[in-house]
DNA sequence: CCTCATAACTGAAACGATTCATTTGCTGGA
DNA sequence: TCCAGCAAATGAATCGTTTCAGTTATGAGG
């Protein structure tokens, strides 16, 4: 059950193998009758195309690569999602590769698709270690930094600015009234949390009477946010905050949980809350939590587009795009459409 | 900047092609002298394996495709997990492609997997119509169904058995000394919940003394599991029942919400709680959450395992394999180990 | 009826790795 | 010295597609 070859496609058809290969490809440049012919042929034959020997003329795939650090954050599945519809939009297509933080399954996929000969690559790498994406781009498959600014400036990058986003979750806290403002999150070694708070701190030194404190945490997670928020049940209202900006949203769940579960504070009555990426449980929280939005799909499609085009001229210089990220206000912070 | 080809890679190191092939290839027939100078001359012209020409004169390639109907569903994350591990100890490549739950984004990636001559088809298909992958599976591509058992018995699989998963869950309830048993999930037009709650029927009958209660929901979600946590609420203490098996975790959730935030019922003091798929956030929740679990890693590399076993010997009678999912009990139903 | 422009079609060459029937180079035995 | 036997290396053929220079058919204009 050998599967039928364009040779065979041709020959049911009685053409030539150009001339398939011309409907295939150039479908306007056939007359009609023709092309209704070999049409036929290839639904007979249950032809398709192989795509092994067409990148192999062609020199290149319509494939692109794309590697991220952990398939199942909500961020990441996101800018896959706004690549591939990107890509599909372009005629290519996505493959998709979870280093899942590991140094090894990184390189892994590296080599894949660099045997691969992909169009080009996607990635948000592990480590600052620069050397093989650039040799890759250096070789003539070029590469785009995901949720990275290049160290230095030799690859195009797609990023966030955390920074900015810092300065939008205070600046909501400052609107809504709250003076005495607690950033927990941790450890500041992560980039993306000692920004958020370089941002924070930026609003605080800019508004008169706002107080930040800084509660440092040992990690992002649930149990940490908890751990924080039970802390708090024990301070005064005169000394506890009246707002929380957390590192990101399970830290955010966490001191949910602390401050009306396990306490009995109200949120935002005594305290008003606002976390970080607005992960699909966010909304569906006990309060509707506040939060702050990566655009993640645009940068995967930007991604996509910047890595397209450098694809047609190697040498275009690098390029850098920044998102600001966008406020998404829930009743953690204003109270509002409460449910239930 | 071409890259290099197995033709330059020969002249530098002075021997024929067929010598780099097999230091590729069949490294211990080649003398340790020659070895080492077709591997300099690999190095200095950073030669990589073109893997499309490979492909093309193999005529099938190292790669299977996995089509998972929501990448961000920590079920298939696992399932993809688990075959990428089983697959790279085979020296194969998984490339995966998320259809999202929709049918063009489905027969996109099938389409792709096609012309690229994929090794098999791993898939979570989309609907009953098992007709393009029979085809798929005639023209000697193997497929593997995940997560679903044939409709009829042409094409292997790979599923949990979920009416072993209710009978688990209630029999661990009953256990734990409840008798009046709610099942709380919905629509039961889905297989996995009627199948869970024919289950749940099944251990209830078995043991007199026991009843259940079916809750009916509109969708698993956690909103759909607090509006029903906050509707028990005004049951007597002996109408309510004593403890609630939820359809998957995120209505677990959400009555765990409905219960103790909005209401003032304990877990598991009033009503025990035992959710189903074992998500990341269960060991998390405030009252960490008893669960199902589904050995998602396994399913995933026996599919893979399966499925390069018919690559090899295409007329392999199809097989089902069923897995049975595993109790994880927590402080929701015992009372353990409560946090805080 | 001839010429010539154009449309339609043809088919050989090329892409790069693998395979395998041959050739080359050695070594030891007679 | 010659040769059998074996290890090592060779290189042409092959996979299926695309490309493009070249061929054939068509038809308009004279």
């Amino acid at each position: 059950m050998s599967v039928a070859s364009i040779r065979d496609v041709a020959a049911a058809a009685g053409v030539s193998v150009g001339t398939v290969s011309n409907v295939l490809n150039r479908p306007q440049s056939v007359p009609e009758k023709t092309f209704a012919r070999v049409q036929d042929a290839i639904r007979e034959l249950g032809y398709v195309r192989n795509d092994a020997a067409r990148q192999l003329r062609a020199g290149r795939s319509t494939t692109v690569g794309l590697i991220v650090l952990d398939a199942r954050n909500p961020f990441f599945t996101d800018v896959a999602r706004g690549s591939e519809d990107e890509a599909s939009s372009h005629g290519v297509s996505v493959i998709l590769g979870n280093s899942d933080e590991s140094a090894t399954r990184e390189a892994r996929y590296l080599d894949l698709f660099e045997e691969q000969r992909v169009r080009g690559v996607l990635i948000s790498p592990l480590g600052e270690d620069e050397e093989r994406l650039q040799r890759l781009r250096a070789n003539g498959t070029p590469v785009v930094l995901v949720d990275r600014s290049s160290v230095d400036t030799k690859l195009s990058s797609v990023a966030v600015d955390d920074v900015a986003g810092g300065r939008i979750a205070v600046e909501h806290l400052i609107e809504v009234g709250r003076r005495r403002i607690a950033f927990v999150g941790g450890p500041v070694t992560i980039r993306q949390v000692s920004d958020r708070l370089h941002g924070a701190r930026e609003v605080v030194a800019e508004n008169p009477g706002v107080d930040l404190e800084v509660i440092e945490t040992t990690a992002l997670t649930v149990l940490e946010g908890r751990r924080v928020g039970h802390g708090l049940l024990e301070k005064s209202p005169a000394e506890r905050p009246d707002a929380i900006f957390a590192a990101n949203d399970l830290v955010a769940f966490g001191l949910l949980q602390g401050l009306m579960m396990i306490g009995s504070l109200k949120v935002p009555q005594d305290i008003a809350l606002i976390g970080y990426d607005d992960i699909d449980f966010a909304s569906a929280a006990v309060v509707p939590l506040s939060s702050v939005r990566q655009p993640s799909q645009e940068i995967g499609s930007s991604a996509l587009r910047i890595l397209l085009e450098e694809a047609d001229d190697a040498d275009l210089p690098p390029r850098r795009i920044v998102f600001t990220p966008e406020l998404i206000a829930r009743a953690s912070t204003t109270g509002a459409d409460h449910p239930a």
